[in-house]
DNA sequence: GTTAAAATACGATAATTGTCGTAGATAAAT
DNA sequence: ATTTATCTACGACAATTATCGTATTTTAAC
């Protein structure tokens, strides 16, 4: 079982996804771009992440590089199932109409969706 | 800007939204069937989320009767914009192909979706 | 080589969340 | 009417999360 990152820690996350391997210098950069937040917070808040195995490092040279140690898929995964647990009664139907009703979703994602949705019937035949 | 509920609480929205207003004793029953919690961790829980604007209360009889303040669909989308923001990359696609993709989704689950698509499409055109 | 800049480590504290016990009020049961 | 059960109010505390300051080390600049 995943223990769920908390808002904080995601955001760190969310750097590090996209950027890969960071120094603290620069994951504090990107956060601060959003949000107030000293270097040393951030500092700890990776070092925090490290004991909870969120995050590994290479520490090898003075500044220490940090990336994430779980798949981004993984987490996107148990945070959708948790979601789907607490907020939409269990169903995730009711979540992705939920999602598709209220955003305005593009003609290309709604061709993206098709797609997958004939993939999906295709493996269930 | 709605302020998310924290997990907890998202228990208490959970059997309000299912069972309409209700009194703190049954909501610690019903909370009670999936974990250990004494009543007056509910009651003051409750308490907060009056406090917070979660919820409402009648206190015209001696039992008061909570319901919650906000609707369910008000919350489930801004927990989906949330997760859509932190976890998926501002990207909602991303999060309905990841839902879509992992979960074992019924005939009739599909079914709902291609409908709902296909409402979107007309109003599109 | 001394100073300045930048990095890590880490303890202290604030803020939030979750938990519970006790007190007091009200109603019901006997 | 006294006891018992049930309810609310509320303070106190533990656990978790987030924030920051200080000390120390290491590199770079002068």
């Amino acid at each position: 079982m995943i223990k769920k990152p908390t808002d904080a820690e995601l955001e760190v996350l969310h750097v590090l996804w996209t950027h890969g391997p960071s120094s603290v210098r620069f994951v504090n950069t990107e956060l601060s771009k959003n949000r107030s937040v000293v270097y040393t917070t951030t500092l700890k808040m990776m070092q925090v992440m490290i004991d909870k195995g969120l995050l590994k490092r290479d520490t090898s040279e003075r500044t220490h590089l940090y990336e994430t140690a779980i798949a981004e898929e993984e987490i996107q995964q148990s945070m959708l199932d948790k979601l789907v647990q607490t907020a939409f009664k269990g169903s995730p139907l009711s979540l992705v109409l939920q999602a598709l009703g209220h955003e305005k979703t593009s003609k290309e994602d709604l061709e993206e969706i098709k797609k997958i949705i004939k993939k999906i019937e295709n493996n269930q035949s």
